[in-house]
DNA sequence: TGAGTGATTGACAACGTTATCAGTGAAGCT
DNA sequence: AGCTTCACTGATAACGTTGTCAATCACTCA
């Protein structure tokens, strides 16, 4: 036997419609009523039921998140930024898996909108680049929070930090250790990141006076095997770079084990530096200089846009832009 | 206007409660009014509302599962096969936070219990061991998966893999290696694997006739600091081993950085093995040699068995041990 | 042929909450 | 005093689904 509002109310002595309003800290309650129903509701352990509460079609006090079937890092850094700020503001976390490879997000977002009736939707590239989605919640008029969009960026409420600056700071860094040779392996072409951090990198060879040359940029996908092939590629030149900015900090240790596997040392030899600053990068000897992205502040920062919008019932949120950070730690030194 | 249940009787001309029973796949409903539901549901691209379906208290079709504030890597590979394996028995996966510092994990559970309703519960290491959290879960008749149970491991269902006898491969592989003095780090008391894990590498030991040298056993906590704490502690013996064990893969990461920052080769001066497996371990140069366990398809075993016990009505369910790989890769080699 | 059986179907109530609207006083205004 | 306004309260009807029970129909069996 569950406790409902029923058993509060009538230990307040009071009717259900008084107790709810308290509960949604409405006016119109006196302070005698108020303070009734909440002794009532702590001697009774009482706790509203979602399902009851989502039922008359206002809210369903719940923010869906699509995560891929393979959990990066940051996914999971933002996932709990996120699952934090939706339990203080009295909402749950669903998470919703969707085959990446299908390329079909748009009906996993449009399965889950029909039977979960979420409030708000919680978007990670590459899937908060994807229209179809963006589309199909804007149809349901789900309000959603996008996480680094690049395409269409005032669709919806969105989190990013400025990568591009990130990237020019990064390599320009790189270029004031005494770096003339700078490699850069790119990402996958449907992260709009990718082509952010290959901007930034160019904008800051431009202005250290410093040639863009083709060779020095090797392709990528921000996974782990092609940093290793990339750095294979780089450190195989003929006239090798000093140091190699990967695109992301996965491929970053592909480039450090690359190198070590070569018998290059790093930073003696060639210094590495990569993106994301997730928990990883500092799981390596030496530790990997990289940009670090407040993601958790992010995830909190897009929960609360969403959460505002459903509240102000608009689709339309705010563009929030958090700050990065240069962490410069033992993976890059001066250039020999 | 969202399509509900009278919509799609109205189009197949047939009662509310008879698309419930096709929608429920149950007996007694003829192939024809099948079919006409079947049609119309497709025309009108009509899901099942989730409250409206809870609400009269058999089922909420959630799965709740209670993940710490900060998740390390193998809590996200978990999630993802609880997650696609709710989804494919049409359940959803809601992850609940909880601050581990404070222990207080039962009264989260409960929270989430009232308010939320769910079928089941996956509880992983620590909160699988509290009894608290069971009781509470017992009392409130929700049925629960335990990841590697220590304590009282006949409550609910259970998933594991036999860490006491992985531990002891590994040490004994370690030994046929030609080791004799092996280190190993230990795990925080409060994870059942801890012991579990030193009681294998003991069991080893004896059975090799290696005598259990107490000063080869270093205190951690699994993480990457305690790592670099034992290894530093161990390789700064006056008789150093010439192989480390670390009780999972993080504090191995940090024995292989420590050992690289004192100028040891690994594997060729000390080998370094781990114990989970996860994606970490293939990050490295060299690549940790490490104890795999199957976390998604154990992730996956638990909510089949949680669905099961809610399908069946019951609180207890099966105890699964699934089968451990012992992965020997580059970070271990011959003695020297 | 009449009773019994089993399959199929539908009417109606219930689940716990919120929305709507209609009260009830008390205070403020003319 | 009579009128309006405002703060507070409660009765009742939803919301979309499933559980319960009764009704219908076609058979089978004696």
């Amino acid at each position: 036997m569950t406790t409902t509002i029923k058993d509060v109310a009538a230990r307040a002595g009071l009717s259900v419609m008084t107790v709810s309003r308290v509960l949604n800290g409405e006016r119109h309650v006196s302070d005698q009523a108020r303070d009734k129903v909440q002794e009532a509701i702590e001697a009774l352990g009482y706790r509203r039921n979602v399902f009851a509460r989502g039922l008359p079609g206002s809210r369903s006090f719940l923010i869906a998140m699509l995560i891929p079937e393979i959990i990066p890092d940051y996914v999971a850094e933002f996932q709990q930024g996120a699952v934090e700020q939706c339990r203080s503001a009295g909402y749950h976390l669903v998470v919703q898996p969707f085959d990446s490879r299908t390329g079909m997000a748009a009906q996993a977002v449009a399965a889950a909108v029909a039977s979960l009736r979420p409030d708000g939707f919680l978007l990670i590239p590459p899937v908060s680049d994807d229209l179809a989605v963006l589309d199909t919640l804007d149809e349901a008029g789900v309000p959603y929070a996008r996480l680094a969009p690049s395409v269409q960026p005032q669709r919806g409420a969105s989190v990013a930090v400025d990568e591009v600056e990130a990237a020019r700071a990064m390599t320009s860094a790189l270029f004031e250790l005494g770096h003339r040779r700078i490699g850069f392996i790119g990402g996958p072409p449907d992260h709009g990141a990718s082509a952010w951090r290959l901007e930034g990198y160019r904008r800051a060879l431009a202005e250290c006076g410093l040639a863009a040359d083709p060779q020095l940029i090797a392709p990528g996908d921000f996974l782990f095997a092609t940093g290793e092939a990339g750095a294979e590629a780089l450190l195989g030149l003929a006239e090798p770079p000093t140091a190699i900015f990967a695109g992301n900090d996965d491929m970053a240790l592909g480039v450090m084990a690359t190198a070590q596997r070569l018998g290059l040392s790093v930073p003696g030899d060639v210094s590495v530096a990569g993106f994301d600053g997730g928990e990883i990068s500092t799981l390596t000897w030496p530790q990997l200089t990289t940009v670090r992205q407040p993601v958790q502040a992010m995830a909190a920062a897009a929960a609360d846009a969403v959460i505002g919008m459903v509240d102000a019932g608009t689709m339309q949120g705010p563009a929030r832009r958090l700050d990065f950070t240069l962490l410069l730690r033992a993976s890059t030194a001066q250039a020999a």
